[in-house]
DNA sequence: CGGACGCATTGACATCTCTCAAACTCTGCG
DNA sequence: CGCAGAGTTTGAGAGATGTCAATGCGTCCG
């Protein structure tokens, strides 16, 4: 009952009466008449942090493009308990294309906008243009490697490891939102868009052992907690190391990420 | 130098001809038209056990399904191990269509049949056959899926539930893969294709934990250890309960896996 | 046959993490 | 301003895991 585009039931608002599609940076580079296309079959939902965006189980009359805000994805555990998979931000797609249900959640952690594409015509618009499902295959593909590197960071032993590949990954992942990173004087402030407990359950732990573990951190000189939701990183290459040195030489620097930062804020 | 098909440096040898196409369950069902372009294009490639099928970093020049066997998708760590992300077994494709390098590494853990059809012809072909394309859509969907329930098994606290998750995806996955799992009298054997080491690296932890987890499964009566590498599943709802019932009913039942196997035997 | 080798197991101990409980911080509200 | 509530932090003890070393088991090969 639920599996319309929540637009009357969900509470979400429609917040222009079209999207700006070709702000979405994947997106921008298709021809004109698929972006029109896009346009047309896509309705633009608002939605206020908490709010539930997509349930588990349900097959969606949408197919979602993240255009600002941050939204989550999480399955339901037997007992109830929530666990996070992942995390959308500008530019992700949620949704099964030509698939059944869902198997995650869609939550928002933030305000977001999020495109809804209608999905008969979207899937109808996939067939004739060969430029669209390839952004959406290559969406999909990126989504499977995020989802790898997140299983390499969970099969570290220590939880200060895991917490260290965590602040990694929203360096790397998440420099272009400005909800999560900012550049401070020659360091970089991290905002920790989920709460203690859902960083425990994401991460394997419990809340207090997260929170231990960040203090070990700031304690090794790696980074600094200026409050319990924002992290200054201190010292990259540190912080690096401690997480296991995941991916040889794949990781951001501080000095390129500063100078992405500030390039922005000018 | 290395990013060809590994017939002759690889030491992988043609199997056949061409491969049956039509026996990979995911295939079978596309137009015969299709399925005749693809086995123009697609070369039957053998790997012993060991052998590297596609290495990390590299842009192979072929999209491989696996027809028969077992391989590990790796990726390597900074100081040289090697990290398991997934398994591939019949049916299941790798390579980035339309995309670049690979980020994992693919090997054989048991002798294995891949057709790797070539890249190019292969690409044209998806645009040309929204049947393929869509099977290789969903195929990439139905991977980040198993990611995705992988992350939720790694994020377990103990070990012992790691090891009961691994234990429930190798029944519920690889139900149809007779180097896998076989059914008993009543019960289910489970051949583990990987080492403990291996296991270790893949679970978070350390091969001797893993022994002890194995042993305390089996002193609860929920496995039995025939052999290092052959358990024999007793109780599949205990082994559930254990693994902290990630799924609510997702799983396999004994009764249906049992029938299933058995089905399959006559 | 025996010995070397790889792998799995077992034991002992240090370390880390979980658990439970209490104190603390921040925010919103009367 | 004080209070209540949620979330975070801290502390102490029990439990689980990592670590190191030694032993057991099977296979390969001389």
């Amino acid at each position: 009952m639920e599996e319309n585009i929540p637009d009357n039931q969900g509470g979400a608002r429609h917040s222009r009466s079209n999207c700006e599609l070709s702000q979405l940076s994947q997106l921008a580079e298709l021809p004109v008449d698929t972006l029109k296309e896009l346009a047309r079959i896509c309705r633009p939902l608002r939605f206020q942090t908490g709010q539930i965006v997509a349930h588990e189980g349900e097959r969606p009359d949408f197919i979602g493009f993240v255009h600002s805000g941050i939204l989550r994805m999480q399955k339901t555990l037997e007992d109830g308990r929530q666990h996070i998979v992942g995390l959308l931000v500008e530019g992700d797609m949620f949704g099964r294309v030509f698939d059944g249900p869902l198997n995650v959640s869609v939550e928002s952690v933030a305000d977001a906008e999020v495109c809804a594409m209608q999905r008969a015509p979207f899937e109808s618009l996939l067939l004739r243009s060969p430029e669209l499902d390839r952004v959406v295959l290559l969406n999909i593909l990126d989504e499977l490697d995020r989802a790898r590197d997140w299983m390499i960071i969970l099969a570290k032993p220590k939880v200060k490891e895991r917490l260290a590949g965590f602040l990694m990954v929203l360096c790397s992942r998440f420099a272009g939102v400005d909800h999560i990173l900012r550049a401070g004087s020659g360091t970089i402030d991290v905002k920790i868009p989920i709460s203690r407990t859902d960083l425990a359950h994401l991460l394997g732990s419990r809340p207090e052992s997260i929170s231990r573990a960040f203090h070990a951190l700031a304690d090794g000189g790696s980074i600094a907690i200026k409050k319990p939701d924002l992290i200054e990183i201190q010292d990259m290459d540190a912080l690096c190391v401690v997480a296991g040195d995941e991916d040889a030489g794949n990781h951001p620097t501080m000095e390129h990420l500063l100078e992405f930062l500030h390039g922005r804020d000018d």
